[in-house]
DNA sequence: AAGGAAAACTGGTCATACCACTTTCCCGGT
DNA sequence: ACCGGGAAAGTGGTATGACCAGTTTTCCTT
């Protein structure tokens, strides 16, 4: 025969099993957020492995920020969009790791995705999601007042304005992207964005977000949101350009 | 003292840091897409671990579809958006596994990947990616015109589309929802989609795309893509409600 | 030189053991 | 009766060694 008239059978492997199984009853809410799961031991046990094939099924969920296992104490099953910074970003880290990507890939995306929930933001949000969205950008207002920097403010707002769309998929996947970008930025250029003189600005970018959004102008909010992340990769450009001049 | 001044001490597990090692190598370009590693019990050795800890690494690079793991032949490192289905709407569905959602949410965060997918493409297209472009939608065609049914030409069209932004963060993470997006799709309604009547439509949706990105009119190929995705929404509500109406 | 079988190699899995840490519980002191 | 405090049990983290089922290579036979 010429051609491959078959499909090779795939050997699924153990822990894939397993994997499987886990991800079903955590759809199916057998599995609750919060629970805390059985002994690995006992699980091992309960689905016929060994224990390191056990561990291996574990441990992707726990990279991939569905599982938080505690040494010593135990496992559980994550809460949605649990506030914890740096896992919802490793998860999508991973996602692109054998990508070529910079930062400006990462926010080009990133205006595309946020872009559309502030749209949909502004839609659709609810009396609540307005009152926490307000507190949001107070505490922003705050912090910068304050202290002058506010990343953890600042990705609050922003995660708040999914949140506003009802849509988990595009929240979930908008903190992964934003958590990555703060990763990657921290680690190049973070000392150089937060320079007083561009904390107004921003402070205002982030205001005309929530107004439009409060007053319900779906297309104004994206508009307001695509230019503050603009504003953001300019800001990004010139701070790369000042490091670059600095080691020339 | 009231609140908590210090942060807890974070134990990085050894199965981390192998995983992070690894991330820096490829990221540092030291391994390459295609090469294969070292056979497990050398990397083992090499890493000073045991083999099931680095098999914990080595299966969660795995499931993310970073490394294909070949029994009896070795391990080898992907190639960036290597075409095969199923394995970047794997690591999405992980990512997504604890967020309570539904086709309709992923399509929504679809609608708005592509539709800017969309405007960079006939923004920033190069020959060759019109060409890619033109040959996967005569791909299409054909499989529409001789089977009725071509989703993966379909699949194809799309991720060409987003490959033509020359953004891979846009085409990685549009290849993931997408493929998600068809996984779940599969399992639900996927026999009462490809009905004839409607592939004549699917197909000159197709077409208002792929022409307003060879024109280069951006703000055209996003409303075609826009249009074309809520096309696919209404679809599947129909089908939807036909299932239900057989039920009762 | 070609074919084929055996040997070597590779990933997949299991069993056991030990370590470090957390949690629990019981005992002794107050 | 209450309250430490320390031992014991429980938990995840890791290492070792072994065996299996495939694949790949080697080398002997023809």
């Amino acid at each position: 025969m010429g051609v491959r008239l078959v499909e090779p059978v795939k050997r699924t492997r153990a822990y894939e099993q397993i994997l499987q199984q886990l991800s079903q009853l955590i759809r199916e809410g057998e599995l609750k957020p919060g629970d805390q799961l059985p002994p690995e031991r006992e699980l091992a046990k309960a689905f016929g492995v060994g224990r390191p094939t056990l561990r291996q099924a574990l441990t992707v969920l726990s990279a991939v920020g569905v599982l938080e296992i505690q040494p010593g104490s135990g496992i559980y099953l994550r809460k949605p969009m649990s506030e914890v910074p740096g896992t919802a970003g490793q998860a999508m880290a991973m996602l692109l790791m054998t990508e070529k990507q910079n930062l400006r890939h990462i926010l080009e995306l990133r205006i595309a995705v946020e872009g559309s929930a502030a749209y949909l933001a502004a839609q659709r949000c609810t009396a609540e999601h307005i009152t926490e969205l307000q507190g949001a950008y107070d505490a922003l207002h705050d912090a910068f007042k304050n202290r002058g920097v506010a990343i953890q403010e600042d990705f609050r707002f922003h995660a708040k304005v999914a949140e506003a769309t009802g849509n988990p998929v595009f929240l979930k996947v908008m903190v992964s992207l934003a958590d990555l970008f703060l990763q990657q930025f921290e680690s190049t250029t973070r000392h150089l964005y937060y320079e007083p003189d561009r904390v107004a600005s921003n402070l205002r970018e982030h205001q005309a977000i929530l107004d439009a959004i409060v007053q319900r102008r779906p297309e104004a909010a994206r508009e307001a949101m695509v230019r503050h992340l603009e504003r953001v990769g300019e800001r990004l450009d010139l701070a790369e350009r000042t490091l670059k001049d600095r080691y020339s």
